[in-house]
DNA sequence: ATGACTGCAAACTCTTTGCACAACA
DNA sequence: TGTTGTGCAAAGAGTTTGCAGTCAT
């Protein structure tokens, strides 16, 4: 990825924000954290802890898997990030702030990303009456892809 | 459990059904099947593989959590159980007949069913758009459960 | 009889933990 | 300067795989 002007912008925009965060929860701002949430919200896909990885070790080298994970966990807890999980190998984080179900293929495990509808309050309501405070819901639709379709 | 007359009429129902379908699909009966097919579904919860193996333990103690693994996936897939993940732990393994959403816990990962609304149908023309073949969705809302809430 | 299924053991993947060093505030 | 955060290594949890013996058909 080249650092065009838009995305420095972009980078720049992301940065200050979660530094807003971090402060106002007592947390110090490091460049892991500004790095591990660059990568989750410049990326319109979902990624795992070890894609994660990769994209930040580009320009930090260094970073270990242990920290991204406990990067994603307190970005998940400030409410930036979303974990996702299909059942089917690894966690999947993506940015909070595009609201969308998932389709997961239950052969190959691929998973796109289907635009949402609202989230049905009926589900909240019964959370609700089951003790619950909910916070948000995901919805996972489960079938197969057409590749796998077709290879019968 | 007491072997009352109706648990054994339940059993043998239960046994009657999955000899049918084991002998469509060109698969061998085996106690370990009905006993596991017996254990989800006597079950109104959802269950973890491990707790399968204690449930079919009793009968047949030198059942292995192998075996229950691969029972659980060949019910699956001759549509007679359900796999839920919801990201924390283990996977849950419930009967298919009774449809629902699930309420999880964030902190301490406890599990309710919640009363499913119908199952959003802009989900199912989302992902048959995205190219998939959608056969079945799960809604699970995320937040805290009440013992959660209070202690802080 | 023969091929699918099971049980055992071990491996594997993904995630978390413990501890010493580094670095934000 | 005092903690909080990071990196390394190792452990942990849950699930899957390989193989020899067993059992349904």
């Amino acid at each position: 990825m080249s650092a065009t002007a838009e995305t420095v912008g972009v980078a720049a925009e992301l940065d200050r924000e979660l530094t807003e965060r971090l402060r106002e929860g007592g947390h110090r701002v490091t460049s892991q954290r500004l790095l591990v949430h660059r990568a989750v919200h410049e990326q319109q896909r979902h990624l795992t802890a070890e894609q994660v990885l990769g994209s930040v070790s580009q320009a930090l080298p260094s970073i270990s898997l242990p920290t991204i994970y406990a990067t994603l966990e307190l970005l998940e807890d400030l409410g930036l990030v979303r974990r996702v999980s299909t059942g089917t190998g690894a966690l999947l984080f993506e940015s909070r702030r595009t609201p969308h179900a998932h389709a997961a293929c239950r052969r190959c495990g691929q998973i796109v990303d289907v635009p949402a509808p609202q989230i049905d309050p009926d589900a909240f309501a019964g959370a609700r009456a089951a003790g619950f405070a909910p916070e948000e819901a995901q919805l996972i639709v489960f079938g197969l892809c057409n590749a796998c379709r077709a290879a019968g």
